[in-house]
DNA sequence: TGTACATCAGTGAACGCGCGTTCACTGATGTAC
DNA sequence: TGTACATCAGTGAACGCGCGTTCACTGATGTAC
């Protein structure tokens, strides 16, 4: 093992995303994580400065693929509830993101990084309900409230483990969407 | 003070929600706990036995309310939806229980009173699902997750202060929930 | 090519703290006679 | 009505532990000349 560690900063990052997992962003300590590093317990801090410090860097990443993936799927396809699905897949795909993510108590909410990044994120939620195909659906704000406490319910349950996705969750995101509004997608034809 | 309290497990349960309520249930401790009952920090374990034992008579007790609850409003209104709106209600008014019986790996899921509830619980929306209006919906599973995921993921979004409720929450509950298969009302005209 | 030196990354000992749990105890209550 | 005794509720001292943070330190790297 050399002193220098090549990339320790995200080797620590890793390491606290595995420890999230499996016990919750309140249960993480720093140096638990520079154990499981194969660290010394002091490392964390000098990377971090202290534990909001790691947290707050983990929520700003999760907010920025977050936001990336929504970024990518608006491109792709712009239906409203296509960014549903990708909102549901991402908290699926990326569990210990999404939980230090709903965690804002343990994080600094005024980290720039952190609040662009979240920023980002929510601007694509919104202009995608702006981009519903009813306009009477678009202009209402509860389209998009409705949206978005679906899909987080959604990515909550089966993360809780309290539904199984079948047959996958692209799927079952999809199906469960298309619950929505299904009033404005009629009077549209 | 008098040496004997009177019902010190009740006090002990209240003031478990509080802190409950103010950091979450992870940050709980059986010390804080005693220490706001002002009791000896030895007291709590002879309740409950130990700290898991605390959050499950809790979440037992919140199971308890939401299962009560949810029968009350399927005797005063049978619709499918008004179960989502009680869920709601429940969980704004009752956020500390909400918050314990979502940390199910704090908790003993065998404890027998805690695992009916649950059951009463769950049943009762079942039930509600398959007595919608619209009979294909009532016979389709989605109908049941939509509407979970959609009132779970609003009461999650309130709690977490990323929703602001207004008017208030029975009022937005009603609105979101409506919705929510739209497609069954308007068939069934 | 070599050397001096500044900078950076990581160490390990030390601190004080709050925690869960145990244990022998004591004060209060109720019940049998 | 009084008394002895069993039972129960709550106490407080003690234990060992993991934690976050600080601090002076040392090993490694890169850059100026």
């Amino acid at each position: 093992m050399p002193y220098h560690h090549g990339d320790l900063r995200r080797a620590l990052l890793d390491t606290a995303l595995a420890a999230v997992a499996e016990h919750g962003p309140a249960a993480v300590s720093l140096r638990d994580v520079a154990r499981r590093a194969g660290v010394s317990h002091a490392a964390p801090t000098h990377h971090f400065g202290d534990k909001t410090g790691l947290l707050t860097a983990l929520a700003a990443e999760g907010w920025t693929l977050l936001a990336d993936a929504l970024t990518a799927t608006a491109r792709r396809d712009p239906r409203f509830s296509e960014l549903g699905v990708t909102y549901v897949v991402f908290a699926v795909a990326h569990p210990a993101h999404f939980a230090v993510m709903r965690a804002p108590g343990m994080t600094k909410g005024s980290d720039p990084e952190l609040a662009a990044a979240q920023e980002r994120a929510s601007a694509q939620l919104q202009a995608g309900a702006a981009r519903h195909s009813d306009p009477a659906a678009a202009a209402d704000p509860l389209t998009a409230t409705a949206g978005w406490a679906m899909v987080h319910g959604l990515a909550a349950l089966i993360l809780e483990g309290s539904i199984t996705p079948e047959p996958d969750v692209e799927t079952l995101a999809r199906a469960v969407t298309n619950q929505l509004g299904a009033t404005a997608e009629i009077t549209n034809r």
